[in-house]
Parts: structure tokens; C-alpha cells; sequence
DNA sequence: TTTTTGCACTCCCCGCCACGGGGTGCTAAA
DNA sequence: TTTAGCACCCCGTGGCGGGGAGTGCAAAAA
């Protein structure tokens, strides 16, 4: 990789027309001439001054033309240098950040949450919005409950990590009674419970072959019972990444070519790419910003993606995010992601 | 409405040119003109004569042309009678049903299935598929049962319809004890079992009035504590709607106007419309197709619908469908369905 | 009566050209 | 080092013209 530009090696006056270029670009998308940033900038400098510092950039890969008599447009290192150097960054006001909260109320569950702050990230930037809800590598395990439903059919309930709660419904081999599951519950939590579920789905085994002679011949076709059902829960696919307002970004005008829009939505539905990249940002400690070509996803070409990682009740959760044209309101997105993480 | 044409109201020629207008027209999508149409239908008959033809078949509203001086295209109406009467169904060869059917062994449950279903309808189509499992009317409770978490909070389990579990974590005024528990939940199932869950949801109110004096106040405090679990699980959405290979749609060159493919889009995520539309094809007993304007739903305006009901272990489960141009291959893309149903 | 031929007409599409606008680079002067 | 001047570039637009595909109608042919 080429090394980014630093903002000590240019002059303040370079840097200030760079940054004016950049913004009255994400502003109106069209290539911007040395006349128009001569009226725009108030640096009293005439259009050919301009033109000189401009040639100066596009050396430097911050700029280029589209084509030759047109105006400059920043490249993905003329964005990474103004996202590290340039950008001013809007504060919010109040209202703003209380819609967020309001709506980020925790009254649910914590998919639904997710859901909610996708909907709105992708609301609020009128891009689209990204969750990710990285499968816990340490599930513990909290509780776990068996409810007869017929003779042979039982359901059984795990209870991880405080909020999560999965079921299974399995059949047995034979009728268990009421007292029988309670016995076998009670037994379960006792030893397994606060331990991770890997751990858990190794050991129940082993459990298993150590209680032969102690416990009783019902309790061990219980306990493969219950094994039975932590080998399901093994196989749990786990929706774990959430997109919404996808929509948004058929109205960037940029966007329009219907190909690139396409492998974009279909990487979406994929998953594995956007996955992969959101993975790279889980540990950042704050935001992260994927310019263009930057984040390696070819389908990504003209996009940016800002993320942050974020947490819900003290520990690392996932990462979350907004998608959108290169050229997009940093400056507004990226507090808009940092407030709601 | 306008009554629609039929068959039997049309010279057998008529009839044959209309068929080969639309066939030709789904082939290639450019409106076809009187001499084409001379050169493909095998009759022997000159442009002129095709040309009062077509008039004829303009002046009923089965075609019609862009601009004065085009071919002619097939109106919504037209396709209508195309379907309806004309349509010669492809048999699928049995590698193809072989592949439907291998695709969709029941490895596991519903949801998938019918995941499964909907992707591969769009697969094998290149259109959009689309499957409705209904949220079934009467859902009858099988059980009730908590789980004490932790000291305030419980989790209620609802055991609906003999396979769907549902579960909400609430938090209670005061402590309630495993054995307090057990006891509501025997109480209400007592009750409650095998009603249908709206019923429930009204009536729990009145028992508790009903109970004041019998019970004790435990009891009582338990019961309110049940109410607003019934609350929370009528508020529960049900993601009933499932879809996949939207981006095929993008591929299709008459749909590539971006404003009407985000209308489509932002539809499917609403889900509100296309589930309505799909109620209406859940009685009909076997494929039916909405064709363009007919579905009263403008954003499909430029789309039909092929649908079919289908059930699982011998009832009603839902309908599931294709969504495409109205130019698409009726021919192929209904015995897909009927089979996939 | 039905079909065909002939003809005038219509409209879209495409390529062409001219032109105006917003740019550029370079050179020479301030 | 900055500015003015100048020649040049290239895109977008709009007008124009011809070709192509198709139409409707009237009159002739079957």
C-alpha cells in the first residue's frame, strides 16, 4: 500500500483549498474547477493560483480529473486524508441526540434493538444502515429448563448470557416424567451453569460417563437427552448481520449504474464480504472509516463505510455502521454513528 | 372492472396472431409490428391483412402501441386472455422436478423450507421469489410456563399451535418464588389450555376480577404478571413474509428505471402490500397471476404475480410466488411454481 | 367480401455538427 | 510567486436530416 499523505507535508494553504475542494464536491457531486474554489474559498487567490496548487495535489494522488478539462475530484487518498486531518466534525444538537436515545430505548430484546438501531442509522444519514452481532465466543451457559409438551416431545430451554434464550423442541426415546426433567434441570444447572457452552457441549460426555454408576439408570437416558439438544443448539445458523435502508442508496445520483448497485445488494445478501470487513473494525476503538477501494471489496469500489464498535452493558457487543457514496457527509456521519454506538 | 375477453369472441386467427404478438413480444421485448409478425406466424397472410388484425385486437384493448408509428405490445388485458386461454404450459422435464424436489427435502424446519423454497424459486426462475407462511388465525395456547432468571426477572414461555414456542423475559414487581410459579402456571393452563390466544388475551382480565376472592393474593399478582405477557406476544410482528433474488429483477432491462425498482424494493421491505396480495391467492386452489395493474397495487404496476398456495403435512400453510415483468416466461415460470407448491 | 398492393405519412432513433460553458496548461508579465 | 492572457479541450445540448420500421387508407385483385 502506497503511504498516505500527511497533512505537515503541505502548505496551510494547500491543505485549505483541499478541503474546501472536498467539501463542495461531497456537496454537489460535480467536478470542481480552480474558478469556482477561487469564489468559494475566501482566499482572495485567482483561478490560476489555484490551478497550480490543484496540479500540485493531483501529483500527490489526492485529486484527479475525470477527464482532462474538467475539474478535480478527490481520490480515496484525497477522502483518507480528509477524514484524518481535515474534518470538522458536527456536533449534534441535543434533539438530535435524544431522538437517538429515545429511539434506542432499551424496551426489548437486544435482536430487536439491533434492528432498531439499523432502521434508524440508515433513517437519520439516508444511507444504509449495518448491525452486527458477532456470535459471542464465550456463551455461558445460565439456565437451562426442560417443559414437557406431550409424552415424548420436550422442550427445552437455555438461557446464555443473561438475555439470549433459545429453544428446542426434541423427542425421545421414551416418556420422561415432570419430576423426572426437574430433577435432571436442577442437576445440569448445578454443574453446568456460569460455563461456557463449548465447554459444556465437550464435557456433557464425559459427565455422562463418570455419573454411570452413581446416578440412576433414568437420569442418564436424561442427561443424553440433554445432549441431544446442546448438539442442536451447536448447528444454530445465527442471523448476524443487519442491514436496512439498502433503498437509500438507489437515490445517490452517482450510484445509478444499475450493475454496480446490483453486486452491491447482492453482497448484502451474501453477507460474507460486509462480514468480513466489519470483523477488521471490531477491535478499532472508535471509528473506522473504509474508503473506496481502501477496504479491499471490489464491490466497494465507490463506497465508504463508516463503523463503530459498540457495547451493551459494559462488555463488547459488535459493530455497527452506515454504508454509503464515498462522497458523503462525513462530517454529519460520523457522530451520527459515534452517538448511536 | 372491464369485463375481460373471451376466447370464443375472436376468430381462430385472431387468436393464433395474438399468441404469436405476445410470445414474440416475451421473447424479446420490442414491440412487434405487422411485419414481423407476417414473417414468424407460419399463415401466409400479407402485413396489410395482420395490420386490420391488430386494429381489430387494439380496438378491444388487448394491445396497444407506444407511439403511432410502432409495433403493437400486449396491454395488461392482453396478457389476461394470453394466460388465460392461449397459454400452452411447458412440462417440466423430471431432471428439473428431480432438482425441486431434492432441493427441498424436509431436512429441517419450516422457516428454512420455506427459505429454501423462495431461493430456489428465484434461482431457477431468475425472478424474484417470495414465500408467505400466514401467521395462522386461530392460534390456540398448548401451555404456559415461567422460568424464574433472577430474582425480578422471569421468562414466559408460550407453547402455540403444538410447534411454535414463544418467549418473553418480563420483569416483576416483587419476588415470586419457583413453587408460586408453578402454581400460576398449572392455574392458567388449567384455564387456559386450548384457547385461542385472542381469547386469552380478553379474558384473563375477567378471571382475575372473577378470582379476587378465591385466591389468594399471590395468586393475584401472578395472574397480572401473565397479563402483560399475553400484551407483550400480541405485539409480536412474525416475520411472515420471506424473499430473495430481488437483484434478479435488476437485470431485467425494462425494469431498469431506478425510481421504480426502489418503490419495488422499499414495498418488499414494507411487506405490507405484497402480503395483502398474497392473502387474496391463499383460496384459490391452485396457481393464479396477477398481471400488471391488476394487483391495484401501483408499484407493480409493470410486474405480475404468479402464485400458488401450497400446504405442508396435508393443511393450508401459505402461498408462495413469483414476482417477475409482466414480459416473463408464463410458459416456464408456472409449472415451476405449481411443482415447487 | 376478403385480401393484397401501393402509397403517403408518422415517429423514433441515430449520427452529425455547431456551439457554449467550464475547464486546463503554458507562457509572459507584474 | 502570483496573475493575466491565451489557445485549447472536452462534455453536454440542441437542432437537423436521413433511414428504418410501422401505420392507415384507398383501390385493385382474388
Amino acid at each position: 500500500m502506497v503511504s498516505n499523505i500527511d497533512s505537515s507535508q503541505l502548505s496551510e494553504r494547500s491543505l485549505h483549498l483541499f478541503k474546501s475542494l472536498v467539501e463542495h464536491f461531497i456537496e454537489d457531486g460535480t467536478p470542481v474547477g480552480s474558478r469556482t474554489l477561487a469564489r468559494d474559498s475566501k482566499l482572495n487567490l485567482s483561478p490560476a493560483t489555484i490551478r497550480n496548487v490543484m496540479a500540485d495535489l493531483e501529483e500527490l494522488g489526492l485529486l484527479n480529473s475525470p477527464h482532462i478539462s474538467a475539474g478535480r475530484v478527490p481520490t480515496a487518498r484525497g477522502y483518507r486524508l480528509f477524514v484524518d486531518s481535515l474534518l470538522s466534525v458536527d456536533h449534534l444538537d441535543s434533539t438530535e441526540v435524544d431522538q437517538i436515545a429515545r429511539e434506542l430505548a432499551p424496551k426489548d430484546d437486544v435482536p430487536a434493538l439491533m434492528q432498531r438501531a439499523s432502521s434508524m442509522l440508515s433513517d437519520i444519514t439516508r444511507l444504509a444502515g449495518v448491525v452486527m452481532l458477532p456470535r459471542p465466543e464465550q456463551s455461558r451457559l445460565r439456565q437451562i429448563e426442560f417443559v414437557a409438551l406431550s409424552a415424548r416431545r420436550i422442550l427445552v430451554i437455555l438461557v446464555v448470557n443473561e438475555r439470549e434464550v433459545q429453544n428446542r423442541i426434541i423427542n425421545t426415546a421414551r416418556d420422561f416424567s415432570p419430576a423426572e426433567l426437574r430433577e435432571v434441570s436442577n442437576y445440569l444447572n448445578e454443574i453446568f451453569a456460569g460455563k461456557e457452552l463449548n465447554y459444556v457441549r465437550a464435557t456433557i460426555l464425559d459427565e455422562l460417563e463418570k455419573m454411570k454408576e452413581q446416578v440412576n439408570q433414568s437420569m442418564q437416558a436424561a442427561i443424553e437427552m440433554a445432549q441431544t439438544a446442546f448438539d442442536a443448539e451447536a448447528t444454530e445458523p445465527d442471523d448476524d448481520l443487519l442491514f436496512s435502508g439498502q433503498t437509500n442508496l438507489m437515490d445517490v445520483a452517482e450510484l445509478a449504474d444499475i450493475e454496480q448497485l446490483k453486486k452491491l445488494f447482492e453482497s448484502f445478501n451474501q453477507k460474507r464480504d460486509i462480514l468480513h470487513l466489519l470483523e477488521q473494525a471490531i477491535n478499532a476503538d472508535g471509528i473506522q472509516i473504509f474508503i473506496g477501494e481502501e477496504s479491499g471489496y471490489d464491490v466497494l469500489d465507490n463506497y465508504s463505510v463508516v463503523t463503530a464498535p459498540y457495547e451493551v452493558g459494559g462488555q463488547m457487543l459488535g459493530v455497527l455502521g452506515v454504508i454509503g457514496p464515498t462522497r458523503m457527509h462525513y462530517e454529519r456521519v460520523i457522530p451520527i454513528v459515534d452517538i448511536t454506538a
